[in-house]
DNA sequence: TTCAATAGTCCCATATTTCCGAACTATTGA
DNA sequence: TCAATAGTTCGGAAATATGGGACTATTGAA
């Protein structure tokens, strides 16, 4: 059974965390993930309910090859859970930086 | 004399910034004008030395506009500083933890 | 003063990226 | 077997970034 794919810790760039945490919709997407110590379909992590599917597709798509989620599929939907440690491994102090002050 | 317009301190917003830095030539910028106790004219803090002017123009504007610099004409040249303090009091840490990974 | 050189900005056409609707796939439960 | 649900993929439209060239402003030299 092929899973997604996602980059290995060191392949986690900063660039790509950047650009993927900097659209508002994905950092809303990584906040509600972190808040929930389980994991959240696509749906359920949605930051607005009116967004296209394929949009928000998208947005997770750009998060897992950024490295900042990981997905398994169950079921009919998608487990999505934040890759924190491997995040905080290869960027110490970064994501906690960052979602620090995400929604004020 | 009119000067160019930077947002105030408290203007500054997460979003602008990331989508700032997110721009790995706006990074490289940030991180040569840190780098340097002084001022540096536009050209001078140039990511590469081939980049279009115009190009070169738009990224500092952004800069700008996000609130991550400073600029002051002096004589025909313009001088660029970050803005740590100001960045640094709306988001502590912040600029020092993506910037400490900057460049690897 | 005038003129050339220098540093940036502005404008516009092109190239790239993002967004969304619609069709498609895969899984579940009736 | 069929309907419903959750996501993905595809293609065109909308938004954004890039860079060339013309423009402005300042300086320093003749």
């Amino acid at each position: 059974m092929v899973q997604f794919v996602h980059p290995a810790r060191g392949d986690i760039t900063l660039e790509g965390v950047l650009a993927a945490l900097a659209d508002p919709m994905r950092l809303r997407i990584v906040k509600v993930l972190l808040g929930q110590a389980d994991c959240l379909s696509c749906t359920a992590a949605a930051p607005c309910p009116d967004m296209a599917k394929s949009t928000l597709s998208n947005h997770f798509r750009v998060l897992r090859e950024a490295g900042l989620i990981r997905t398994t599929k169950k079921g009919v939907e998608n487990r999505n859970t934040v890759r924190e440690a491997d995040i905080n491994a290869r960027f110490p102090g970064l994501l906690k930086a960052i979602l620090k002050h995400a929604g004020e």
